[in-house]
DNA sequence: CGAATGACCTGTGAGC
DNA sequence: TGCTCACAGGTCATTC
């Protein structure tokens, strides 16, 4: 489910654990995600510390002491989870049983964690369309996964100026655009649906039309750009309300409950206030986008 | 060049 | 119950 805001929940409920550890040892429990592992996957990991966790879009990055950097993305079903030995020794810890061992745990990091504790994270990931890759410190912003991604809508950069700028000229639809990762890096296919209903604008107009002549932003642009920037933020906000630590009881990342106002709601009624209409499933370069044409225009 | 389509995989739920 | 089909939150390669 990983769009942006569930990337990043994973992010800060790995971070306590893997942050400062140091990898003892790899398991690789098959040769290839949706690309192959890296060569010497786990001889190259093994004995290194992870010197910090970051995100760029809905990549995740682990930092090493060696200045290599483990790119790792979720692809549309990749879980991590945690899990620890023993009881809870300090209040920052938890424990997770093995329960939830799976025939797609891919990948398994065996950790000593910063505080002296063993501890493991499992790459879970049933259709595989996740993978590993790994870079270098410094040439980050040339590797080709993260080369040419757009602002990530987390941040304070996005407004309605850049927002027109992007979207000048642009003849494919607003949906497409706000898809396009070299455009906005990190909006997926609900938080699009989500950002346009916010913005009350149809998903079918072109995204030139939105951004006005010239690049000169227009009130819609304005209104897109906040929307984008409030559905993240309410999004991560509720990844972080309802767990511990981000964390859930059996040790998963990054799953939570969540309602969403138009996305998968086919044939249910508007949720805007004063308006009567209905949500519509149409098509949209293969994906399904969910609106209401009754408002949303 | 931009835009649209298919490919990559497995799991799930709806409908018969 | 068991089968088939449509569909799933992402990216990349190919085609028009």
């Amino acid at each position: 489910m990983p769009e942006l805001p569930e990337v990043e929940t994973v992010r800060r409920g790995l971070q306590p654990v893997v942050e400062g550890a140091l990898i003892e040892a790899v398991e690789q429990r098959r040769p290839d995600l949706r690309f192959p592992f890296p060569d010497r996957f786990a001889d190259r990991l093994t004995g290194l510390r992870v010197t910090a966790l970051g995100r760029r879009a809905k990549y995740l990055l682990f930092h090493f002491d060696d200045g290599g950097v483990l790119i790792s993305h979720l692809g549309m079903s990749g879980s991590w989870r945690i899990e620890t030995d023993g009881p809870d020794r300090t209040p920052g810890d938890f424990h997770h049983d093995r329960s939830k061992a799976s025939a797609h745990d891919h990948a398994v990091f065996h950790l000593a964690t910063a505080g002296n504790g063993k501890a493991r994270i499992v790459f879970n990931d049933p259709r595989r369309f996740g993978f590993m890759l790994m870079a270098q410190e410094g040439r980050l912003d040339e590797h080709p996964s993260l080369a040419g991604l757009g602002v990530d809508p987390a941040g304070n950069e996005l407004d309605g100026a850049m927002l027109a700028r992007l979207f000048d000229g642009k003849k494919a639809p607003l949906k497409a655009a706000l898809l396009d990762q070299r455009l906005i890096a990190g909006l997926g296919n609900i938080y699009v649906c989500e950002a346009l209903w916010r913005a009350q604008l149809s998903p079918t107009l072109q995204a030139g039309a939105v951004a006005g002549k010239g690049g000169r932003p227009t009130a819609s642009a304005e209104r897109l750009a906040t929307s984008v920037r409030d559905v993240i933020a309410d999004a991560l906000a509720a990844g972080g309300s309802s767990l511990r630590d981000y964390v859930h009881a059996d040790g998963s990342l990054g799953y939570f409950q969540h309602s969403f106002s138009v996305y998968d709601r086919e044939g249910e009624a508007c949720l805007r206030p004063g308006c009567t209409g209905v949500v519509h499933r149409i098509v949209q370069s293969g994906r399904s986008t969910f609106y209401c044409p009754s408002c949303q225009r």
